[in-house]
DNA sequence: CTGAAAGCGCTTACAG
DNA sequence: CTGAAAGCGCTTACAG
């Protein structure tokens, strides 16, 4: 079937080992003996097999990726810089998307660990999780694993972390320098991201506004759920002045709920998104973001991943900065 | 390092090929032998090593998705359901980022030969190139290649072609309904896909406005280059009442633009993209969009290369309608 | 029901 | 400079 070391040896009257020499580019074999085989080697399209390879050196050279749904485009930006760079350097890149439920992400990591990869990357907070930790310290104890803004305690864990909770301090102090009087907080699932998005409004509000009513909603994804979700917390709070959505997505939902509402942003009702995507720049009227660096993030992740698979020190955790964008709706 | 069959086998005093079969739920194998494994197996976590199985075996169970860029999310799509319908079946997907300079990708399609992938996905019709042929001709001859959106002649290449000749043909021809008189077409780069489109177009005009001037233009992928680029055309052709945007996203940029001239859409200017993604359902106004069905495109190449691995019978080459969404912009 | 042996395709000391 | 041999971790006829 495919064309082995042993069939170029035989055509080259060589031994295997000086085929395989002449294939990794070893010195000590003749210059004469090298260009018959390397000739040989084109004429047969051979391409060495990987598993075998790796077998004996016992390396893999893949990495496993895994995230919750790559459709969601704030984390394709980071797998984009992560394979990139990964790749440039000999690595390939084994992506699973795992769903949200994390009783199946046990078996990807072990599926991942019989595969030998030589690091992991998790996408998203949502990894942070007790059935992680546990799964790594069982299948992949000894191999790097990058979290992309998590974090938890493990030997090999190192974690980066954008820090959303004085981002949205930040953005609350903004609606209240912008003269806004009743905030308000609209956010999608909870993973430990939204957490800290919704811990950061509590205190920005506690700062900027003690003696204000918290409100504070959860939706669903789906365009229907936020938009339903602004409506519902518009009639229930018609003092709502500003708003600020766990990302830039839903506020983009939320400015049609806006618009279709009548409510003039920002004049009527201050808008601020998070992820300073797409979105935030398309919008009508342009969306004030919160950067939460998820760029940084991922090109620390692939830098650090490369660091560490040569051995090289790195920091367990680390934290970057975020940086609103101030733009038309606010 | 890695627990081995054979550390297993020492424990339980028997030998490597009993383990092999309790590993693998093989008959023939004395109850309690089996019991006495399975537990050291458990207790040992032990996990089969792929590389090895593979190299016996003569099957990777992993398969190859090549894309440009995975960030631009019409595809993302696509890799999302043939990555969970593959993975379903014990598949792993090894995704690389090609870029869309043509030199690097025979390097990639090498690498993924050497890792003796069971079947090639491409996502998109910018691989329908003669460089990709020649690749998969001496390094893939074999294993089974299927194109999302292209098509080309080659014994093991299977094609999806999404109809968007005659589905932007239906755009021009609902512009012409809707009382346009001047209808114009803006693209972002060359790829097969958009000279598709862009012979629709064509064809469309040839049909409705036969005595109409063509307004065909090119610009980038930025939001600055696509913003300018319609600024440019409006400005060159005043008349201009309708504009088909090879993509939503050029769409939604345009409408910003339009809004920024005061046009109105579609009073003064109806607007139409391609994709019925995301951003036509959020941009205000919403937007009419031509569905190239991406999503049947992925569900169904994920369903052909499933069928192809098991030895099924496959079209080589399949069209699939597209269909126009109208929403406000038209 | 179980084990010894060969082999998947490769690399690398070790001898020569 | 080159080859025979052992070994990476596994599977599977073949004997028993």
């Amino acid at each position: 079937m495919q064309v082995t070391i042993y069939d170029i040896a035989k055509m080259a009257n060589v031994s295997a080992s000086t085929v395989s020499r002449v294939v990794n580019n070893k010195q000590n074999v003749n210059p004469k003996t090298r260009a018959k085989i390397m000739k040989l080697l084109a004429e047969n399209n051979y391409v060495p097999n990987e598993a075998a390879r790796g077998l004996v050196m016992q390396s893999s050279h893949m990495i496993g990726i895994l995230i919750t749904d790559i459709r969601t485009t704030q984390h394709t930006d980071g797998i984009y810089y992560i394979e990139r760079e990964l790749s440039a350097h000999g690595y390939s890149c084994l992506i699973h998307n795992t769903g949200r439920d994390e009783s199946n992400w046990i078996n990807y990591i072990q599926l991942l660990s019989q595969r030998k990869i030589e690091a992991l990357v998790l996408m998203g907070s949502i990894y942070q999780s007790d059935v992680v930790r546990e799964a790594i310290s069982l299948y992949l104890p000894s191999i790097p694993v990058v979290i992309c803004n998590g974090y938890f305690n493990a030997p090999n864990v190192y974690g980066l972390v954008s820090d959303e909770y004085n981002g949205v301090i930040e953005c609350v102090e903004l609606l209240a320098k912008k003269g806004r009087k009743h905030p308000s907080f609209l956010m999608n699932q909870t993973t430990p991201s939204n957490e800290q998005k919704k811990l950061g409004f509590e205190a920005g509000m506690a700062r900027c506004f003690p003696n204000e009513e918290l409100i504070v909603q959860e939706c669903g994804n789906g365009f229907t759920e936020i938009y339903d979700a602004t409506i519902r917390m518009l009639e229930q709070f018609p003092k709502i002045d500003g708003i600020i959505y766990s990302e830039d997505m839903l506020a983009a939902v939320g400015l049609r709920a806006l618009a279709d509402r009548n409510l003039r942003v920002p004049e009527d009702v201050a808008v601020i998104g998070i992820n300073n995507s797409d979105y935030a720049k398309l919008s009508i009227p342009t969306l004030t973001s919160l950067d939460n660096m998820l760029y940084d993030v991922s090109m620390t992740a692939a830098r650090n991943i490369l660091a560490l698979l040569s051995g090289q020190r790195v920091s367990k955790k680390m934290l970057i900065c975020t940086e609103i964008e101030e733009r038309q709706s606010t």
